[in-house]
DNA sequence: ACGGATGTTCGCGC
DNA sequence: CGCGCGAACATCCG
């Protein structure tokens, strides 16, 4: 799920769904979700609350309610939040309730429970040192390409290693860099510091591009998966090693860096 | 049935 | 200090 373009439409969709709503009950029990920071006050300090803004940072969402309550959510690899009618069954992995005044539930759901929930003033949510460790965010700062080629030099990582690096871009994640360097045309094992600036350019392109894609994507997925069940995978290259590339029809390889998979064509994207 | 999966953090070794 | 690597977290899906 969740990436830069999967965060930010749950921020769309929290902005909705809390809008001008009362909190009537918070609910959360014990969980990993809460490490560092304290469950009872989810539950004490929400109740009673209505929404004042959604911001996302990166992959972070920050959420700040009246009375100077505000709730940092990250989603980890498997959270998500979700609404429910209040007598529909709760998500299977459902770690934190928000009972609406009108007959709306919204969950935290998170089966891997890598996920993060915490309780903060509302006034100092971007100023928490894990925000502020973020580089520019592509939707809320833009990238600027004098500024992504200066970070790049400065590492000897293979590019793909860098562009995840939240410091350096912030939301970039392994489908987002995987599919952005595939439309830059550039291997993901290229050393950061020897990008030239027309390729800084094209991935500065290629990132947006991606972004774009994957953020309306979204918006559809949630109208169809529904039904669809089946898994269709709507990305380029992400997952497809072995699968012809789209745009030459070469085998596409995979590869690990940094931990992750990563797929590219080695005829488009050379070394 | 087994391997790998959208993220982050930590420890270890070079 | 920079960097790569593996592990850990806990569950699901093909």
């Amino acid at each position: 799920m969740p990436e830069l373009p999967e965060v930010e439409h749950a921020a769309r969709s929290l902005r909705r769904w809390f809008s001008g709503r009362i909190i009537e009950r918070a609910a959360a029990p014990e969980s990993r979700i809460f490490r560092g920071s304290d469950r009872l006050a989810f539950q004490r300090k929400l109740r009673g609350r209505t929404l004042e803004w959604v911001e996302r940072r990166g992959k972070y969402l920050l959420i700040a309610f009246d009375d100077d309550v505000g709730l940092l959510s990250h989603l980890g690899m498997t959270g998500k939040w979700v609404k429910r009618a209040r007598d529909a069954p709760a998500p299977l992995h459902g770690r934190a309730r928000l009972a609406l005044e009108d007959d709306d539930v919204v969950f935290y759901d998170d089966p891997r429970l890598f996920g993060r929930l915490a309780i903060h003033p509302a006034s100092e949510l971007l100023e928490l040192p894990e925000i502020r460790a973020l580089g520019p965010d592509p939707l809320v700062d833009g990238i600027d390409r004098g500024q992504l080629h200066a970070s790049l030099r400065k590492t000897s990582r293979s590019v793909k290693v860098a562009l995840m690096d939240q410091g350096v871009i912030a939301g970039l994640g392994n489908i987002q860099t995987t599919e952005a360097l595939f439309r830059a045309k550039i291997h993901p094992a290229r050393v950061a510091h020897t990008l030239s600036s027309k390729e800084v350019d094209a991935l500065v392109e290629a990132i947006a591009k991606t972004i774009e894609i994957t953020l309306a994507e979204a918006g559809i997925e949630e109208i169809t998966y529904i039904e669809e069940r089946g898994s269709h995978n709507p990305f380029l290259v992400y997952r497809r090693g072995g699968e012809p590339c789209p745009r030459c029809g070469t085998t596409l390889e995979s590869i690990v860096l940094g931990g992750r998979s990563t797929v590219f064509c080695p005829k488009c994207q050379k070394l």
